[in-house]
DNA sequence: GGCGAGCTTTACGTTTACGTCAAGTGAATC
DNA sequence: GATTCACTTGACGTAAACGTAAAGCTCGCC
């Protein structure tokens, strides 16, 4: 709507948010991304990235009207898809993202707060770690089982 | 449509599935299920269990209408759950218990699959611990930067 | 100056996984 | 025999998490 004017930055010749990024990006340990690069780097769609701005997961800069991802925003992201192939639920990641984002900060009521939070994300993630083990375990045998009947069909 | 009629198995004077499946699950090792049984055990309502069978996950046993579970149709549940707070789908679950329903049958050719395709899930589910794991360890360090800054305040 | 690449927004569509009535049956109980 | 209880089917609704056009900017290049 509003359209893109008044790039601040300028590398040399070159003039927008792409050029910005690039320039960063080209650099050993980057610091600035763009929404492609994101979006391959962890195999999501620009959709879903937006999608979770648009829901208060990400809240990247903008330079004439494109997005640059910040070190934190690549971080954030990170952690979104992780929980997502976790099952949580985006509301769940939003919470935990709070917690990741401003912990430390605040008054005692809320350091306590966030103490507690964390130990009870704590267990319950070890419980999942706990399935996951059994589900391992179960596939471990089905495995054996499939390979002692080939080798004893293979014998006769 | 059909009604409920014919009530094969009669406990004294009880004469429904209602008394089948109680007679079972009075036992200190039942065989047999209902769904509310099965629902308040695994924390999932009578409809959720209702539409795994209507997408093919679970197929138990009717008498007079009712539904009657096993012990088969009850792990088969048990995984559905599990599987679901990992992340997973219905679809990839019902694959998973496809493989695990007939682990050991069929032919060579059947068996080689079902031995690579649980070797696959199993990878998949090792980097979904590795990635448990690394949360858990993000969680950690928040748990003990909070917990430091609450003694400091405190001792201030 | 026209074109494509890459970005943007708006808006409506889709899939998954159920929730929520509505209406009915059969057995046990009052 | 009316009620209650636990179960059934069927139809429609809904929330989450995007997918999919459609239309437009603007930068860099030929």
């Amino acid at each position: 709507m509003l359209g893109y004017r008044c790039p601040k930055v300028t590398t040399s010749r070159k003039g927008a948010a792409r050029a910005f990024v690039q320039a960063h990006e080209e650099s050993e340990a980057p610091e600035f991304f763009s929404i492609s690069h994101l979006s391959e780097e962890f195999g999501v769609t620009h959709r879903a990235i937006r999608f979770y701005e648009s829901k208060g997961l990400l809240s990247p800069k903008r330079l004439n009207g494109a997005r640059i991802y910040s070190r934190r925003d690549r971080a954030r992201l990170h952690i979104i898809v992780r929980a997502k192939s976790l099952g949580y639920t985006l509301e769940e990641t939003k919470d935990y993202l709070d917690l990741y984002g401003r912990h430390g900060e605040g008054r005692i009521k809320q350091l306590e707060l966030s103490a507690a939070r964390s130990a009870e994300m704590i267990e319950e993630l070890e419980a999942k770690k706990r399935q996951i083990e059994e589900q391992i375990e179960e596939l471990r045998l089905i495995n054996k089982v499939c390979r002692q009947k080939i080798d004893d069909k293979k014998l006769r």
